[in-house]
DNA sequence: AGCTCTTCCTGAAAGC
DNA sequence: TGCTTTCAGGAAGAGC
């Protein structure tokens, strides 16, 4: 499941390979999954790769501009969300296929981009600079980039519960169930907590602890559970790392207690419920959802 | 307005 | 054994 630290890492390596290269030809396979898949098959080739860049799980290729290609209207921008198991990767167009590989941008060095998504929970898309503005102006600030003092502004406000927000790309962009729960466990906040009824000290607990967990992991190239590879095609390393994420019934290794899972906001949510602390049961709550004990 | 739930997709694993 | 059911989750959109 590519978080920010996938996407990042994935786009470190598309930086090293990107940037000059010429798209010279685009096939594709299914491609419900791609906004325009005409205009893409259309405007790519031809096109020069500028740069690679992360917008929160999004990866943004830019397209050198033309003369033609100058209006703010032109799409410079390949937008590209991996979804759940997209992978993109480069290397020899000789290499087999893998089975639900979609796109395939031949480089004008001889390689071959390509596209790999068995769910197509993905979304690639030629943007213009408007399209990306409006998802900039749309999102929240990049887990990565937020201060304390903002962070706690816009999260601790809310009356959301905060494992919600922090999947929501709207409050703060770029964390992911694996990395919403690994922070929160490091926080010893319990994912169902309101943040409104958070306290300042746990909120800068919390701010700190997403940026550590969201750094170490770019540091050991991301989480590999199911799908997730780099651009090279090699597996992260920090699933290792990992506390909580898929350690029902483990032991927590700070107090050895039992992790446990619940649901909140609609997702699996890990955590321990000795270092995490249930918040108190509101009766609607209560009535609905009866193991919400501890 | 602000929050939660449902939906899309495939394959692995559990259930019977 | 072999079928059916459940589950995983990012983010848009529906619903409350």
């Amino acid at each position: 499941m590519p978080e920010l630290p996938e996407v990042e890492t994935v786009v470190r390596g598309l930086q090293a390979v990107l940037p000059g290269r010429e798209i010279l030809s685009v096939r594709l396979g299914k491609t419900d999954f791609i906004d325009n898949p005409v205009l893409l098959a259309e405007r790519l080739p031809g096109r020069h790769i500028a740069g690679v860049s992360r917008y929160g799980k999004y990866i943004s290729i830019e397209l050198a501009r033309g003369a033609a290609a100058a209006n703010p209207d032109a799409p410079n921008f390949l937008a590209i969300h991996l979804g759940m198991t997209g992978r993109i990767t480069t290397g020899s167009p000789a290499e087999p296929v893998r089975p639900h590989t979609h796109v395939f941008l031949a480089l004008d060095d001889g390689n071959e981009l390509r596209y790999t998504d068995i769910r197509r929970f993905g979304k690639i898309r030629l943007a213009a600079q408007s399209w990306m503005d409006a998802l900039r102006a749309r999102w929240g600030e990049d887990a990565l980039e937020i201060g304390a003092a903002e962070f706690a502004r816009q999260i601790g406000s809310r009356g959301a519960r905060i494992k919600a927000l922090l999947l929501d790309q709207k409050a703060i962009r770029g964390i992911g169930n694996i990395y919403a729960d690994e922070s929160l466990w490091r926080a010893r906040i319990h994912p169902a907590r309101r943040a409104d009824h958070l306290s300042a000290t746990q909120l800068r607990a919390l701010h700190r602890a997403i940026q550590a967990t969201l750094l170490a992991a770019i540091r050991l190239r991301g989480s590999s559970f199911s799908d997730y590879v780099d651009s090279e095609g090699k597996p992260g390393a920090f699933q290792r790392m990992h506390r909580v994420y898929q350690k029902e019934g483990m032991a927590c290794r700070r107090c050895g207690h039992a992790i446990r899972r619940i649901q909140v906001a609609g997702r699996s949510s890990f955590f321990c419920p000795r270092c995490q602390p249930a918040p108190r049961v509101r009766k609607k709550i209560h009535a609905r959802k009866k193991h919400f004990r501890n």
